[in-house]
DNA sequence: CTAGGGTTAG
């Protein structure tokens, strides 16, 4: 561009310059490129020069220029140097302000202005709505003397940005009672107005004036219409619009690629996006956007990459979804990379963008490279913090989250969610109540992630009570029939021992997934109802078409264990692999010595261990050596004994699952010599936690250190009950 | 003055 400037600039200065700087123009209004800037500077010096910087065109370019640069030293020199204005340039230089932002300084050149036409008003009144600043625009369009289809459309699309839907669609009443007939973009800010409140008979209605109108076949109009349709769900409606269009245009190719997306067939919107005449950045960032959403990080990848070949610009809408998909990769170098891109073209701090950065780094384990661009971020969003709060949780780094957590100007369901949700991973089960707690208390509705998470933490504990009282608090949100909730309760009541609970919970859910049936067949197995566990898992196979997972085999491998199907259990165990494509693991293997030992097959379990592909397994020496205990079996009970103490030198688990052996076989003085041990080699079980609930408020109790700071009282009102209770 | 695309929890 430069050398082309260069050649331009020498036979005709004063129309050169205006190229250069529209063409700068309009670069900068995306970008703030150093390099544009510089040249800028350098051709006004040229135009000073030549004595052509004065003249009224030019110079006003020039404080457009300087002012999108943000040289706001340049604009004032400029301004007070410039006196030739007249209704155009002032308006200029009036939408170049608003489109900066700088709303104030807007409405101080149009209050000086002598005269103002309908643009003048129409710039500033659109320029406040644009900016969120509702009231100040209607001050202005109230007293607008120039009421035309543009300011009224204007005004309309300006409260349809801001979320005013039914607002605007006052505004529309108004302006058809006032006589003027509206045009293409006021109806298709009107019909976005519609989809918008969500109501199809209001669309409908607006498609009748549309078509009274003889707006139908307007591209636009179109395009809205079939967006309309969509978002209502009327598909076929989409459809037949789309069908029925004389011209279609790049956006109404990829308002039908999405609703491909939308009824779930990426595959076919491939194919659209594939077959379209015509695409531009947005719709390669569309379906880029598509496949990063839906869990396909290779192909969004693999599309950007394509995109950057056949030569597009990836827009600052298009990186947010390539950075996530990298982000769900790992991807970290080539994240770094795009982050060099996007700060050398200066928009790495804008929100979305650096949302994505961050926990891009975080998912790296780079949190603290994450902070940094945090810090950074000049205007930011829930989402932002809420990708910070969620990064320091992801390393486990639960103290740094809560902090950034607490410094949250406002919190969104997922920020309590996501603060929850890190407790739980954590196994810090008191946060997560005391979390949750606080999340009613500030008003915030809980949805179903959060029951989801709450439910968990319940079953972890098996804490029926607590379990119970959500149980109710889910009915009272609505969300008994969902999914993942009533997966959650299943799996709480089961683990809770409330079986019975369970199962009308799981036989009431109207649809069931691969973790609800895991839950159930599991929650059977575990409470003892292994026949039914194993009915279960024949039902599953029978009536659904979902593929067994290694944790429902393990199930089923406990519930054979347990029925003593030996066989059944071996049967299901070889078929493993040949049947459902799952390699056994460890859990698999110690469910079967289990079995093995439990029917007494003592050395069959024996060679079983021998020949595990894995690292030994506490667990499944344990089982062999009960095994030996209830058949009497000396000899191979010393060899695996042996096997357990060299096991429990490594570490202290070891001789936590020692004692318990001991204890469960009853032999109290290997119990307490084990215990003796561990307090030698300075071991020691990680401390047990228990808590009560009072007014919301939970007091803990540990059994380690950390005592509770009231214990001494509570310890005297115990003895006090004590010798009460003795007394009777 | 308009239509299609963007980040976070589970």
């Amino acid at each position: 561009m430069k050398s082309a400037f260069t050649t331009l600039f020498a036979i005709n200065p004063r129309k050169s310059f205006n190229v250069y700087i529209e063409t700068s123009c309009s670069l900068l209004k995306n970008f703030s490129k150093q390099d544009l800037i510089t040249h800028g500077s350098a051709l006004h010096g040229h135009l000073i020069k030549m004595g052509a910087s004065s003249e009224r065109y030019i110079a006003i370019k020039l404080i457009i220029f300087y002012l999108i640069s943000r040289k706001s030293k340049e604009v004032d020199q400029l301004m007070k140097e410039f006196n030739g204005f007249n209704i155009v340039a002032h308006n200029c230089l009036i939408s170049a302000n608003v489109e900066q932002g700088n709303l104030d300084e807007a409405r101080r050149l149009f209050d000086e202005m002598p005269e103002r036409n309908e643009v003048s008003w129409t710039a500033l009144i659109s320029g406040f709505l644009r900016c969120g600043r509702v009231k100040e625009s209607m001050w202005y369009f109230e007293r607008n003397p120039f009421h035309n289809v543009v300011s009224w459309t204007a005004a309309i699309s300006g409260f349809v940005q801001n979320g005013l839907n039914f607002e605007s669609m006052k505004l529309f009443q108004k302006m058809l009672e006032s006589g003027i007939m509206p045009n293409d973009v006021t109806f298709t800010s009107v019909v976005r107005a519609s989809a918008n409140q969500g109501d199809f008979w209001l669309g409908m209605s607006v498609l009748g004036l549309i078509v009274k109108a003889g707006f139908e076949h307007n591209v636009s109009v179109s395009n809205s219409l079939v967006t309309l349709s969509l978002r209502l769900g009327e598909i076929d409606l989409a459809q037949r619009i789309f069908d029925r269009m004389e011209k279609r245009d790049v956006v109404s190719w990829t308002a039908i690629m999405d609703m491909y997306v939308e009824m779930g067939d990426l595959r076919e919107a491939r194919r659209i996006f594939d077959e379209m005449p015509e695409r531009n950045e947005v719709t390669w960032s569309a379906m880029i956007a598509r496949y990063s959403q839906s869990g396909n990080a290779e192909e969004a990848v693999e599309l950007f990459h394509r995109m950057l070949q056949e030569g597009y610009t990836p827009n600052i809408s298009c990186f947010p979804s390539i950075i996530s998909a990298l982000a769900n990769l790992k991807a970290l170098q080539a994240g770094m990379n795009i982050h060099g891109h996007v700060s050398k073209i200066g928009i790495e701090k804008y929100v979305f963008i650096s949302s994505s950065f961050i926990d891009l780094y975080c998912r790296c384990g780079k949190t603290e490279d994450a902070q940094l661009v945090f810090d950074l971020v000049l205007k930011k969003n829930v989402v932002c913090w809420n990708s910070m709060v969620s990064g320091y949780s992801l390393n486990g780094q639960l103290e740094k989250a809560k902090k950034v957590f607490d410094l949250m100007p406002k919190k969104d369901n997922v920020s309590w969610n996501t603060m929850i949700a890190g407790y739980l991973e954590n196994e810090q089960c008191d946060k997560v109540f005391e979390v949750f707690n606080q999340m009613l208390l500030s008003g915030e509705t809980p949805n179903k992630s959060t029951f989801s998470s709450i439910l968990c933490a319940c079953a972890n504990m098996a804490s029926l009570e607590k379990g119970r009282n959500l149980h109710g608090k889910i009915f009272k949100f609505g969300l008994q029939y969902d999914v993942f909730v009533g997966t959650a309760l299943t799996d709480m009541y089961a683990k809770s021992g409330d079986i019975e609970s369970s199962k009308k919970v799981f036989n009431r859910m109207p649809e069931k997934n691969e973790i609800s049936w895991t839950a159930m067949i599991q929650g059977l197995a575990e409470n003892g109802f292994a026949e039914e566990s194993l009915v279960l898992f024949e039902e599953m196979e029978r009536t659904t078409s979902l593929i067994p997972n290694e944790l429902i085999l393990s199930a089923v491998l406990f519930a054979c264990s347990h029925c003593g199907l030996v066989d059944k259990g071996l049967w299901y165990f070889n078929s493993m692999e040949k049947a459902h494509g799952i390699k056994p693991n460890s859990r698999h293997y110690t469910c079967l010595v289990d079995m093995l030992s439990r029917s007494g097959r003592l050395s069959e379990a024996e060679q079983l261990i021998a020949s595990m592909p894995f690292e030994l397994d506490g667990n499944a020496w344990s089982a062999l050596l009960s095994g030996c205990s209830t058949h009497m079996d000396e000899r191979i009970a010393e060899r695996t004994a042996k096997k357990l103490w060299e096991l429990a030198e490594k570490k202290s688990g070891g001789y936590v699952l020692l004692s318990n052996i001991y204890a469960s076989a009853g032999r109290w003085v290997d119990v307490s010599n084990t215990r003796n041990l561990m307090k030698e080699k300075g071991l020691r079980k990680s401390g047990g936690c228990s808590w009560v609930e009072l007014r919301n408020q939970i007091h803990l109790f540990y059994s380690h250190d950390g005592k509770h700071s009231e214990s001494a009282e509570i310890y005297g009102v115990l003895e006090l009950l004590k010798s009460e209770m003795l007394a009777v």
